[in-house]
DNA sequence: AATGAATGAGTCTTCATTCAT
DNA sequence: TATGAATGAAGACTCATTCAT
C-alpha cells in the first residue's frame, strides 16, 4: 500500500507541474515569442529554477514543441462531432475553414509560434506536432474525399493539392492579420473560400445543354412566382 | 578621356564592390542559413575585412534584404514580355503559376531565407523588398481581373482572396520540398492549379451556373411561400 | 550541524563570491582604469568566465559603480566616533578635510575613477553612489552647521556652498597629485585650508572684520533711516 | 608676384578651412559630446571627408584640444582690459569669479568637454590647454597678491592654494548645473564666494557682539521709523 | 526532486586612422 | 590638396545547458 501510493503521489505531482509548465512557458512564449523568450523567464514565472525545467523538458526547443501539442490536443476536440450535425461536404468544407479562421484569429501569438519558429525548422518533420497536423489537415481531405465519394463533388481530385489550397490560402490571408495589422473576417472568407473552391470541383455536368433549357423555364417560372407573391403581398396589405 | 574615367572609377568600383558584396552574401546567406553566417564568413570569402561591409550596407539583416532584392530584380525582368506572348487568361494564369513554382524550385534556399527569415519579421512590412513582392503579385491579380474584363472569368471575383489562394497553394505545396524531402513538379501543379481555379471561376458553362443560380432563387421563393401559406393559415384559422 | 551549515553554502558562497568579485574588479580597474579593464581581464583573473560576473552584476558599468560603494563603505566607518574625540568646530571641520585629503593620497586610483569614470556620467545622479557621496559631505556640513549653532561659527552661513569650496578646493588641489606628477600634503593643506575657511584672507584682523561688518549693517541702517527722514521731508513739504 | 600670391592664397585658404573645421567641430562636440562624436559627423557637416580632417589636424584628440584652445582665445581678450576699470582688490577678485561662473553658465557644454574629457587624461598636462588654463588661473593669483602687496589682504597666503579654493568651488557649485538639472546663479555665488573667502566663516569676537547688539536696537529702532513714516504719508495723502 | 552556480561559445558593430590616387 | 576606400582591433553581453550537492 505505501509502495503503491509514493509511487501514485509522484507521478501525479508529475504532471501537474508540467501541465503547469506548459501553461506558464505557453504564455512567456506568447507575449515575447520563442527566441527573445529564456528559459530563466519561464522558471522565474514558476518560481522554480533554471535546472528544474531541464528535469521534464529535454531542451527549451522541446517545451515549445510540448506547448504547441498541448493547444493542438485542446482544439481537437469538438471537431468530429460538430462535424456530424453538418450535412453536405460543402457545408462541412466551409466550416472547417471557419473553424481553421476563427482559431488563426483567437490565437494569433500562437500561430506565429507554429509558422516562424516551428515550422520551417528541419526537426519539424517527423515530429509528434508534425503527426498531430497532418491528422487535422486529413479532417477536411476526408470530408472532401466523402464529398468525392457521395458524388457531390467530383471524382479524381488531388486531395494534397486541396488541402494545400486551402491551408495555404487561409494563411496567406491571415498573413496580414498576424504579423500586420490587418483584419480577419472568418464568415466572409470561409464563405468566398469555399464557394470559389466548389463551383469549381462541382461535380454537375457542365455540359448539359438539356437541363440549360430546364434553367431557362425555371427562370421563368420563379419570375412569375416572385411576382404573383408580390402582388399578393401587396394587394391583401393595402386595404 | 583618360582622365575623365578615372574620376568615374570609384563610382563604378563602388557598385562593383556592392554587387560583389551582394553576390557572396548571397551565397553564404544560402549555404548556411540567416543566423548561422557570420558577417566575418561573408568578408573572408570575399577577401575583405567585416568593416568594409559596413561601409556599405547598415547592418547584416539590411544586407539580407538588399541580397532579397537583388534576386527579386532579376526575376522580374522577362516577366510581362513573356505574358504578351501567351494568350488566353487561363494560359497565362498557368504560365505565372509554373514560373513561380520553377523559382522555388530553382531557388529553394532563398525561398527559405525569404519565407523563415524575412516575411515573418515586423520590419519586412514597409521594407522595399514588400513593395517589390506586391508589385509581382499584382502580375497575377492583373491577369485575373483583365480575364475578368473580357468575360473568360466571372466578374465580381475578390482578387485578393485569389491571390491569397494560388500563392498560399503554390508555397504550402512547396513547403514539403523546400524544408524536407519532397519533390516539386512545376508543371502538373501549375496545370492542376489553374484547373480547379479556373473551373470555379471560369465563366463557360453558363448552363450549370445559370441552374445554381435559378435554383437559388427558387429555394428563396419557396421560403417566402411556405411562410406565406403558413400565415395564411394562422390568420384564417384565427377567427 | 554540518547539514544546517551545507545548506548555508550557497548563500555564503554568493555573498562570498561577490565579495570576490569586487576585491578583484577593484584591482583590475585600478591598474588600467575603466575603459581599458576588460570584463575579461577580471574574470581572468578571478579564474572564472565572463558569465558568470553578469549573473552577479548586470552590466560592467554597475560593477564599477558597486566597486566604490564598496570602497565608501569601508571608509565611513570611523568617521562619527573619530568625531567624538574632538573638541571644537574648527578642530573637526580640520579632522575632516585631513581625512578627506588622506583618503585621496592613499586611494589614487580609486579617486581617479570617481572623478573621471563615475561623477560626470548622467546615471551618476539617483545612484546609491550619490546618495553615499551626499551622506558623506552631509557629515562636514553638520560640523559647520553645528559650529555655528554653538557661535563658534557665524550665524546664515550657505552650507552647500561651504561645502564646494572645501571639496571643490581638495580635490583641485589633488588633482595635480591624482593626475600628474605632484605631491599631496594632507596636513598642511587641511591646516591652510581651515585656516582660510575660518579666518579669511583679509588683512584686517578677525576682531577688525567682525566690527567691519556690523559696521556695514551700521551704514546700511543709517541709509534707510536717511531715506526715511528724506521721505518725512518730501511729504510734508507737498501740500 | 606670381609665386608669392600663390603661396599666400592657399596660405588663407588653408587657416579659413582650419578655423571652419573647428568651429563645426565645436558644434557637434557640443552636441553629442567626445566619444559620440564621430569624425565622420563633423566631416560630414563639413561637406568633405574625413581623409581631410586628417590633412589639418593629427587626430581627434588633437582636434578636440585645438577647438578648446580657440575657446579659451576668444574668451581671454577683455579680462586685462576690464580689470583695469575695477579698483580694490576684492572687487577684481569678485569680477573674476563672476566673469568664469557666468561663462560656465553660457558653455557648458564647453566646460563639460573640459571637466570630463580633457583634464583629467594624461596628455593634458604639458599641452597648450594646460598653459593657457594656468595663464588664465593666474589672472586671478596675480589679483589676489596685488591685492596682498597693497595691504588689503594678509602676507604670506598660499596663492595655489587659494587658486584651488576659488576654482575648485566655482567647479563644484556649477556641476549640478553642468550634469544635473540645477541652476547657476553668477552674482549671488560670486558675492558669496568672495565674502567667505576674504572674512572668513569665523564669528569669535566679543566686541563685535556688542555692537552687534547695538545694531539690532537701530535696526528695531529704523523699522519702526519707517513705518511711522508710511503711515504718516498715507494718512496725510487720503484726505 | 530540486537547487543554483557555473559554463563558454559566439558575433555584430564602431571608428579613428592610413594611403594610393 | 582632397578623396574615399579600406582597415583591424576590440569587447560587452546572452543564455541554453550541465552537474555537484
Amino acid at each position: 500500500m505505501n509502495s503503491t501510493s509514493s509511487r501514485r503521489v509522484p507521478r501525479l505531482a508529475r504532471e501537474a507541474r508540467i501541465d503547469r509548465i506548459l501553461h506558464l512557458a505557453r504564455d512567456v512564449f506568447c507575449e515575447r515569442g520563442y527566441e527573445d523568450a529564456a528559459v530563466a523567464d519561464i522558471a522565474a514565472r514558476l518560481g522554480i529554477v533554471e535546472g528544474t525545467i531541464y528535469k521534464y523538458f529535454e531542451s527549451k526547443r522541446e517545451l515549445l514543441l510540448r506547448v504547441l501539442q498541448h493547444w493542438y490536443d485542446e482544439m481537437f476536440g469538438d471537431y468530429t462531432r460538430d462535424l456530424e450535425g453538418i450535412s453536405g461536404a460543402r457545408q462541412r468544407v466551409r466550416y472547417l475553414l471557419w473553424r481553421h479562421l476563427r482559431t488563426m484569429k483567437e490565437h494569433p501569438a500562437l500561430c506565429r509560434l507554429m509558422f516562424s519558429e516551428v515550422r520551417s525548422r528541419p526537426d519539424y518533420f517527423n515530429s509528434e506536432l508534425h503527426s498531430m497536423n497532418r491528422r487535422y489537415t486529413k479532417l477536411l481531405m476526408g470530408v472532401v474525399q466523402e464529398g468525392s465519394r457521395t458524388g457531390e463533388f467530383r471524382r479524381g481530385l488531388s486531395l494534397p493539392l486541396i488541402r494545400d489550397l486551402l491551408f495555404g490560402c487561409m494563411e496567406h490571408h491571415a498573413w496580414n492579420y498576424l504579423y500586420g495589422h490587418g483584419q480577419l473576417e472568418p464568415e466572409q472568407v470561409s464563405e468566398q473560400l469555399s464557394g470559389i473552391l466548389c463551383e469549381g470541383i462541382d461535380a454537375r455536368d457542365p455540359a448539359a445543354n438539356a437541363i440549360s433549357r430546364q434553367a431557362d423555364r425555371l427562370a421563368v417560372l420563379a419570375d412569375r412566382l416572385e411576382g404573383a407573391v408580390d402582388r399578393n403581398g401587396k394587394k391583401r396589405g393595402t386595404p
